[in-house]
RNA sequence: GGGCGUUUAGCUCAGUUGGUUAGAGCAUCUGCCUUACAAGCAGAGGGUCUGCGGUUCGAGUCCGUAAACGCCCACCA
């Protein structure tokens, strides 16, 4: 039997590890039809967060579900090695151990890292655990383990083969503390405040001078040209003239060409190639000399004069100091511009010139864009507006920038000797051969997760079962990363589609709006949420709160007033249990109009909310069990079942109903399901069947005598509310029928009485009802204004009624039973009318 | 500059291919300790569905347009 509380601390305490032993969660436990889900695998850098929460959530609601239908349902765990991430946490943690992590050898590195991701992976398992997540461990996988890193080796070689990987000197974006190059996905654009200086560029032999305005001036050593745009007619003499790169002294041409823009800035622009991607096209234009100026460490190199070994920074400071000093400096305007940042370590990104590996992406995402106008194969995003950003972020492509100047990761498979250059999946035999030093980025080994996960490049047992897999859950802010990536590369390698579909949830924000971030002290802790109110709550109010793809503002009256559900099942529970202790053998034999009413409801509630399962909308699930278990089965069913305890009919009705809400919101808060529904199976609910829509259970005319019975019930205790009718008053029941239950119902504290009495009453009826109320108190004035408004707007909506069915176009255009209904009504609201009047 | 989203009750959000009087939770008001649950029960009030125009017998829903807020992309000397 049930605890008189419920106590989501003692429910959720040991059920995890019994279903986790008995091997509840494995995949091939039946013959069933395979639903594959692999876990979007979160970073070992720390731990998990509402988002995480969220996303999981969202994942075993699917498999749970698939699983009682009797799928063969495998949901893959694992976690990723995050790159730049876990090196950064790592190299910080040994910094505050005193020890300079690049001193160390990289075995000796690889050594601590490894120790920490066994740590967090610890951590993260736990976390898992609290949320109640059916995942397969025996097929849990990590970027980094052998496995995956064959497929990251046999995705490189390959794609190097075929020509979509190629190593080549690029301008790409460096992060100078990390000092590794990144992607322009990791790139993150931010508004900050800076200011446009003009300098004074003197034309050699002549007294005049360029304005150039630019953001950058400590980059100014680099400057190997000066561009005017080739029809500025301000400007185009000056091409092919000289100007004197100031304190420097360096000649640098004046050159024309479309890139200068002349309504920007000044209209002269001084060109860098080594440190801006557009100058940098302009100098391979022109042939210009390159020039490098910053160190990797974002500090300035024996090019910049005395400012050699400043940082970027303070160089700046410093020149714009000294050329305001010489007379360079024309003005300061100060401007708000938008600076990329990387994403890891939110330092302004480098533009650099640097060697580095890139995938040729064009070919690639082209296959996306074609796959995707195949309905039949293209991977389907629920909500289906989230296609248009994988497509725009496909057809935008740039080639991708995979080497990192890292430790931790997949080394690239490829050898340098003298000249030569050797790619493959294993060193070459002879002597002098040296490996990359460089790791690929981290999401060139997720890419590959859904396939490489289930043992892809073997033809392994699972990879033919499970793959392609059935559903990816993830957020819409890593489409670009994640999404596209696995994407082109199992449409590439495996020559399907890695997901059918592709379920898209938001953000969660806290209660204004915000992102959850450190910086804002707002971001919520699952762990703490779930000590509070237990995983049960957190993941019901998580997944039925907002529709997919919309964003989610953390409101913890919500969790609470999720547990405030869970604890009215619990309470309901305890009423059913307690009161089918002694049911042995279950019989629905005359049934009553309320257990055919509750059973009727039940098969409706059943087909719905499998419809919306099967459609992810977990929303809409959510509102239809709240619902009915709330409104239907507690304040009515139980209610009337109160008076028939003893029947076995009753009982097992009570039983059946439990037990099918049990089933069906399991998926959702599974510990305290599982918890109540021991005391009425020998089988464990997460393994049992869901439930089906059976239609002998159904008893449409039953249902609808109850209905009438629950509505007239309704609008009795409405009108004694409204005439405040305490417990004295007397009722006279003008029609034979059966009274029995609603006065249980009613209460009916009043006296019955024979015979109709001639003043102070009013009538109260729906359909076969009718009583007449008599009160102590005279019809109150609200009373008498009440029935004014009433009446008025029955008078209204007759007159709506009539003219729409005048329309002839309704008529005959609408729907026949929508016309028909509407003339139900009218004659509905006439004879009520003609009541009212009658009084 | 290009694209997307949001705008519905005091707050947070639902609202399916257009079809009863637009719903829920929380909050508010009234009355109840009714023995599963007072974290509850029985009732009540509260909406120009952002504005304007159109299509339609019928629009919160479809189309056009304007506004506010938010996001993504591009540019940013």
């Amino acid at each position: 039997m049930l605890d008189k509380k419920y106590n989501p601390k003692e429910v959720e305490e040991n059920a995890y590890e019994t279903w986790k032993e008995k091997g509840y969660f494995a995949s091939g436990r039946n013959n069933g039809k395979p639903f594959c889900i692999v876990i979007p695998p979160p970073n070992v850098t720390g731990k998990l967060h509402l988002g995480h929460a969220w996303n999981t959530s969202i994942q075993d609601i699917m498999i749970r579900y698939k699983r009682m239908q009797g799928f063969d349902a495998l949901w893959v765990p694992g976690m990723d090695h995050a790159g730049i991430a876990t090196q950064a946490k790592v190299d910080k943690k040994l910094r505050e151990e005193g020890i300079d992590p690049r001193s160390m050898k990289r075995e000796e590195w690889l050594k601590v890292a490894w120790e920490w991701k066994e740590e967090y992976a610890l951590n993260i398992h736990n976390q898992w655990a609290k949320l109640g997540l059916s995942l397969d461990y025996n097929k849990e996988r990590f970027t980094l383990d052998e496995g995956l890193s064959k497929a990251v080796r046999t995705v490189f070689v390959h794609l190097y083969e075929e020509g979509l990987i190629y190593r080549g000197e690029r301008m790409i974006n460096w992060d100078p503390m990390a000092k590794t190059a990144l992607s322009n996905e990791e790139v993150i654009y931010k508004d900050v405040e800076g200011a446009f200086y003009h300098i004074k560029y003197p034309l050699v032999d002549s007294d005049e001078y360029l304005d150039i305005a630019t953001t950058r001036p400590e980059t100014m050593f680099g400057d190997t040209a000066v561009a005017v745009n080739p029809e500025d007619e301000r400007y185009k003499k000056y091409i092919g003239k000289k100007v004197i790169l100031p304190l420097v002294n360096r000649e640098i041409p004046v050159i024309g060409d479309e890139h200068a823009d002349p309504e920007k800035g000044t209209g002269v622009v001084k060109i860098t190639p080594c440190h801006d991607p557009n100058d940098y096209e302009v100098g391979l234009r022109h042939n210009l000399e390159k020039i490098v100026v910053i160190n990797p460490d974002g500090t300035m190199n024996e090019n910049a004069l005395h400012y050699q070994g400043l940082d970027r920074f303070e160089a700046r400071e410093k020149l714009v100091k000294e050329l305001d000093e010489k007379g360079y400096l024309l003005k300061v305007e100060k401007i708000i511009h938008s600076v990329g940042h990387s994403e890891r370590t939110d330092v302004m990104v480098e533009p650099y010139l640097s060697k580095q590996w890139f995938v040729k992406m064009r070919p690639l995402a082209d296959k996306v864009l074609n796959n995707q106008k195949n309905k039949d194969t293209k991977v389907k995003f629920l909500p289906a507006r989230y296609e248009k950003i994988m497509n725009h972020w496909m057809e935008i492509t740039y080639d991708w920038c995979i080497s990192r100047q890292l430790w931790w990761g997949h080394q690239i498979p490829a050898w340098y000797k003298g000249d030569q250059i050797y790619v493959g999946m294993e060193a070459p035999k002879e002597e002098g051969w040296v490996q990359d030093e460089d790791v690929l980025d981290t999401w060139f080994s997720s890419a590959l997760w859904p396939f490489s996960t289930l043992g892809w490049p073997d033809e392994t047992a699972d990879y033919q079962k499970y793959y392609p897999t059935s559903v990816l859950v993830t957020g819409y802010d890593i489409i670009p990363f994640w999404v596209n990536r696995m994407t082109f590369q199992g449409l590439h390698f495996t020559h399907q589609r890695p997901f059918e579909y592709c379920y898209i949830h938001g953000l969660i924000r806290d209660k204004m709006g915000r992102k959850m971030s450190k910086s804002l002290g707002n971001g919520v802790d699952p762990m703490d949420v779930i000590e509070e109110y237990g995983a049960d709550a957190l993941r019901y109010y998580l997944t039925t709160s907002t529709a997919p793809g919309t964003d989610l503002r953390y409101d913890e009256e919500k969790v609470r007033a999720a547990w405030n559900f869970i604890n009215k099942i619990w309470n309901a529970s305890r009423f059913v249990l307690m009161n089918i202790e002694d049911l042995q053998e279950e019989k629905f034999e005359d049934l009553s109009i309320s257990d055919q009413w509750i059973l009727t409801r039940l098969e409706e509630t059943i087909k719905v909310v499998t419809r919306y399962m099967d459609k992810y909308e977990f929303q809409n699930v959510g509102s239809i069990l709240y619902k009915f278990i709330w409104e239907d089965f507690c304040d009515q069913y139980i209610e009337m079942a109160k008076f028939s305890l003893e029947s076995v009919t009753t009982k097992s009705v009570l039983k059946k109903v439990l037990g099918d809400i049990l089933k069906m919101l399991h998926p959702f808060m599974p510990f305290v399901t599982e918890e109540i529904f021991k005391n009425i199976s020998e089988t464990p609910l997460i393994i049992s069947e869901y439930p089906k829509y059976e239609k002998n259970f159904l008893f449409p005319d039953g249902e609808k005598e109850c209905n009438a019975l629950i509505e007239f019930v309704r609008i009795f205790r409405n009108r004694k509310a409204e005439l405040q009718i305490g417990k004295e008053y007397k009722i006279y029941i003008s029609k034979p029928n059966d009274y029995r239950l609603i006065s249980k119902l009613l209460k009916w504290e009043g006296k019955e009485i024979e015979e109709q009495l001639s003043d102070n009453y009013t009538i109260v009826e729906y359909q076969d009802y009718q009583v007449y109320l008599y009160n102590e108190h005279k019809e109150t004035l609200e009373e008498k204004e009440k029935k004014q408004k009433n009446m008025e707007a029955l008078k209204k909506s007759i007159e709506k009624r009539e003219n729409l069915l005048r329309n002839q176009n309704f008529v005959q255009k609408a729907p026949e039973n929508l016309v028909n209904e509407e003339k139900r009504k009218l004659l509905e609201e006439k004879e009520m009318l003609k009541k009212y009047q009658a009084e």
